[in-house]
DNA sequence: ATATTTAGCTGAACAGTGTTCAGCCATTTA
DNA sequence: TAAATGGCTGAACACTGTTCAGCTAAATAT
């Protein structure tokens, strides 16, 4: 009775099919010129048929946010080798903003759009790796002051402040805000601010 | 002949009727939602007549974006009575963030939206009131550094960074990515960003 | 006062979207 | 061999932004 078995794989398969190009697709052409349709008719499937494996547009793409977050956990902690915490922490800043610009439609799907948000009853959570990361932004933070940089606000607000100021100047940047700064002086001035995001979580951030 | 003159006006209150809806509906049911055809319902008009007075429905947002920053710019000018430089600066940051809580709606188009930033030739310029707003937020930080606060960096990092620092936790939080945060906890982290980020823009911030 | 031009407006259509559902057909089960 | 299962689809629905030929009323010219 092998035959239940190959239509669980055939329907894993399938979905995964569906995924790939929705993936493929989505990240060269973005969220709204990405239709259902050309998914359908690039894997040479009727579009409805997408709908027997994905309950609508927004669970796709929140499956393809969920692949984000693990590409981006995995990015983080490819930077543990630092021995230095608090060179660590300047690492996983730069790696987030590289992330972010290196893949502005995954940075999109992650943390600027609305779209996938409201499938948030999904399991798995596609936020875990998300959150892992946080968490491994945290623990950075925690062993910079355990190396005896005294931290000037509590853990919580510190590690909050690293991500606002990161997504910041990125989500400006991807969103066109920031076109009439030469991409020069951008990336100077961005590395002043990573400078002073340092000095600002710790008294003595420059010895 | 004021037969050219009437319809001079007649024109204008057209537009303006247009504008007024849309920017109403915009600003109660988002961008996605609020629909041309809609819009000319409400007015009673046909769909077609509105593009008689706009190019397209991003002209349209464009100059909604425009409303948006002109009403940002006055919140801003309302705070320049407060004497002390640096007390200022901090009143600029809470009053950014509350313009984006409490005008989620301009904000997007403002800050985040793709949309309207592709309509970029148009006169005149929707960032018009948005780029003096920001020659206002240097400007105050130039006045802390003139009245004894030394700056830790130059002055356009700084003003990057601290426009970075709220649009950061701002637009974390319209579009939902800090939602594990109760509303209490958030604003005393919030509260204690804000004081370490005068912290890094300023060496003898806490005098 | 009549004819002609102008200009505002619209109905209908085009091409596209996400989504649903009755029904077909091959595979599996009885 | 007959019945049941289940994967898949064509066609439709209700939308979207956008365009354009053509109607009608007002303004101009004769």
């Amino acid at each position: 009775m092998g035959i239940a078995e190959r239509k669980e794989r055939e329907r894993r398969e399938m979905r995964n099919l569906i995924l790939e190009t929705a993936t493929a697709m989505f990240l060269e052409d973005g969220f709204e010129k990405t239709s259902l349709r050309a998914i359908a008719e690039r894997i040479q499937y009727s579009p409805a048929t997408i709908y027997l494996y994905f309950k609508d547009k927004d669970e796709l793409f929140c499956e393809i946010q969920h692949r984000g977050f693990a590409l981006f956990l995995e990015v983080f902690k490819s930077l543990a080798n630092q021995p230095k915490p608090l060179e660590r922490l300047r690492a996983l800043a730069d790696a987030y903003m590289r992330f972010a610009l290196e893949n502005p439609g995954y940075y999109d799907l992650m943390f600027i759009m609305r779209a996938p948000m409201k499938a948030f009853h999904n399991s798995p959570d596609p936020w875990n790796e998300g959150k892992a990361s946080y968490e491994y932004l945290k623990a950075t933070i925690q062993a910079c002051a355990e190396a005896g940089y005294r931290l000037r606000i509590d853990l919580e607000s510190a590690a909050l402040m690293a991500w606002s100021t990161c997504h910041g100047v990125v989500a400006l940047r991807v969103r066109d805000r920031l076109k009439g700064i030469p991409d020069e002086d951008l990336n100077y001035m961005i590395s002043r601010i990573m400078d002073q995001l340092a000095v600002s979580l710790f008294e003595n951030a420059l010895d």
